[in-house]
DNA sequence: TTGACATGCAACCATTTGGTTGCCTATTAT
DNA sequence: ATAATAGGCAACCAAATGGTTGCATGTCAA
């Protein structure tokens, strides 16, 4: 799980994962493609991207192909972002109980 | 966007998330507790959490309460995560077909 | 008023991070 | 066969990160 949020911190490879999720399965030349990087920065960090099990490879001949693993990011969204959820009304009508009391 | 995904990427302000979900508006010297860290460390990573909107802040006398404010969370759940839900069963079987296609 | 308590500020440090350059290897096309 | 193409590896670098220590300030209680 720490990968995974470790791996979508930088904004570089949320980019990355929006391309593929734009179309999936592109080479590495391919994803380098108008990014103002060099081919090994991006290798960098698809490496990470795949150690986080976000993205999955598959070689096929000299080109490498990416393609988008949506599985850890829903089970952020299932394990993490709904515990937040629950209370989150809660949550904000308190906050906003303190922001009135701080006129006091 | 960005400053709360790169918040959310250390576990030590992911657990202060956490504690603050569970009991919310504690003083820092109470967020400090039972952490091995510094209260200036902590005190680093709450202004990080506040930076990015995640935690506020009141003054009251000497100690400073902090609350938990989900709507960051919230978007992220909404605007982001959910994006990659549309398609996700249709990139795993894609995933499934490739992986496959790897053995002929 | 004086000491204890809660927090703030700043300098410093080691490690990690995001990037580069240079070169090497493997596959494809001519 | 040979050149072009796709990618891999490693060393290096600057800046950001996560942490520390030391000291200062503001507030409460005896």
């Amino acid at each position: 799980m720490d990968e995974v949020f470790k791996a979508l911190a930088d904004a570089s490879r949320r980019s990355l994962l929006d391309r593929l999720h734009a179309r999936n399965g592109q080479t590495l030349n391919e994803l380098c493609d108008g990014l103002a990087m060099t081919r090994q920065a991006v290798t960098k960090h698809l490496a990470i991207l795949e150690a986080a099990s976000l993205v999955t490879t598959f070689k096929h001949g000299r080109e490498k192909l990416h393609y988008l693993n949506p599985v850890p990011i829903h089970l952020i969204g299932e394990r993490w972002i709904r515990k937040f959820e629950r209370g989150r009304l809660a949550a904000l009508s308190e906050l906003k109980r303190q922001l009135e009391k701080r006129d006091e």
